[in-house]
DNA sequence: GGTCCGATTTGATCTAGGTTAAACGCCGGG
DNA sequence: CCCGGCGTTTAACCTAGATCAAATCGGACC
């Protein structure tokens, strides 16, 4: 059967089943299949090149978004030229909730870091479902408060820890004891995202390898002193 | 009726009633009385005195604050001893819903900055609420972007705008043309909340004050050149 | 009014990190 | 295999803002 087939006959598109999708997200674990249909129903595959823009700052919010496949980072230009990334977005990762429930248009920029596929959920299916769903509001609920919290402790790293310690809380960041970390984007988008320029992210790199603590080869850095980086980065 | 008579018979304390407070929150705007008995029934009052902790980092969340009348600075201590101001919250104002929503304990810290009383709503009543009425749960939702938003504005300012533009931006952040403004605290809390020191706050002020701009008499900020300000920050 | 203490200001330095510029490396296309 | 270009590194320098130290202000309390 060809996607196209596929995508006639029932809610398929593009090689994925949407159900099957957003049922794996937190966000809609626990619903039945109707309420899934529900989304699913007002729910569209979107594709990005590398480099392409999902949305303007300024651009109204019609919806979310949920990424498929592919790589997205958030992020706003200054006044002066530069640019800041926010947030850089994975597979299985959703942006662009908060604004849904405001009527003001988007802070941030979203761009496509390589291909990516999403889907784009419409706004005032969000809004049936909450008045219909409890549970879906709480997760919803739940959702923002835990990118309230990562936002706030990215403020505390911004306002009171050094470039070397927010690289080590990044490194850090994932689960238990990490013997070697990919990093999530190019060097220089993850220089953004921490809130430095390329050029000292790469002196902060070369100071941890001077100092024994990592090696890094290319995307990848090898942790060869987990307590050494526990003492240095809180 | 008097007060204490109030109080005995329908969930009166201290000199407010706390279903009319309530009613005047955007939060709980649209509630009809029962609904609103209910929250006031789980509701209660707290004081805290001027330097008087709330809550610390790291303890566990209950519920979630209302300021009645006073003062209260959100933030957090640095390793290395300082502290740092995440947010001033005056009266009609509401603090720690999103921890309430995660497992997770306090983030931050809140301190009274003056003598203080508050509501504090408990948890599992917002829980409850949410469950039967769609209505408060959209409005949580929509009080969570809402913080969330201005979250991202401060990481904006943070990355990349010097303190005299964070300065101005705080200036002008309420409505229209405002021909003078009240620091919302002492100098050195606001100079926090806009991350940077005392001194350099008051340089800032100093610099503005030369170039004709503003006018600062104690903790009152007289706007002279409203157009000079918006050209200089944004 | 006088005293004291904390809050603010001022001044002199110091420094983390930004800027600029140049060299280098790696990778995809011809 | 070579080329071109971008992403990264290195090096020299510069600047916003921090830090340290001292003077000054202001207002609560006698």
């Amino acid at each position: 059967m060809t996607k196209a087939e596929g995508a006639a006959r029932k809610g398929t598109h593009s090689g994925i089943r949407i159900q099957e999708f957003l049922a794996r997200l937190p966000m809609f674990s626990e619903m039945d299949a109707a309420e899934l249909d529900r989304i699913a129903a007002h729910t569209l595959p979107a594709y990005a090149a590398k480099g392409e823009a999902i949305f303007h700052q300024g651009d109204p919010c019609t919806g979310f978004h949920i990424v498929v496949y592919g790589q997205v980072k958030l992020g706003f230009n200054s006044p002066h030229g530069g640019e800041k990334v926010v947030e850089i977005m994975g597979p299985g990762q959703s942006f662009g909730e908060a604004v849904m429930f405001l009527e003001k248009p988007y802070l941030v920029f979203a761009q496509a870091l390589s291909d990516t596929m999403l889907l784009h959920v419409a706004r005032h299916c969000v809004f049936e479902e909450i008045e219909r769903n409890p549970t879906f509001a709480r997760r919803m609920l739940s959702g923002l408060a835990r990118r309230l919290h990562m936002l706030v402790k990215d403020v505390e790293a911004y306002s009171l820890r050094s470039s070397a310690e927010r690289f080590i809380g990044y490194l850090l960041r994932e689960g238990e004891a990490p013997t070697e970390v990919e990093l999530s984007a190019g060097k220089s988008v993850v220089a953004s995202r921490l809130n430095m320029t390329p050029e000292h992210f790469s002196r902060v790199l070369a100071e941890l390898s001077g100092a024994g603590l990592i090696e890094v080869k290319g995307k990848t850095v090898r942790i060869l002193d987990l307590e050494g980086l526990r003492r240095f980065g809180g």
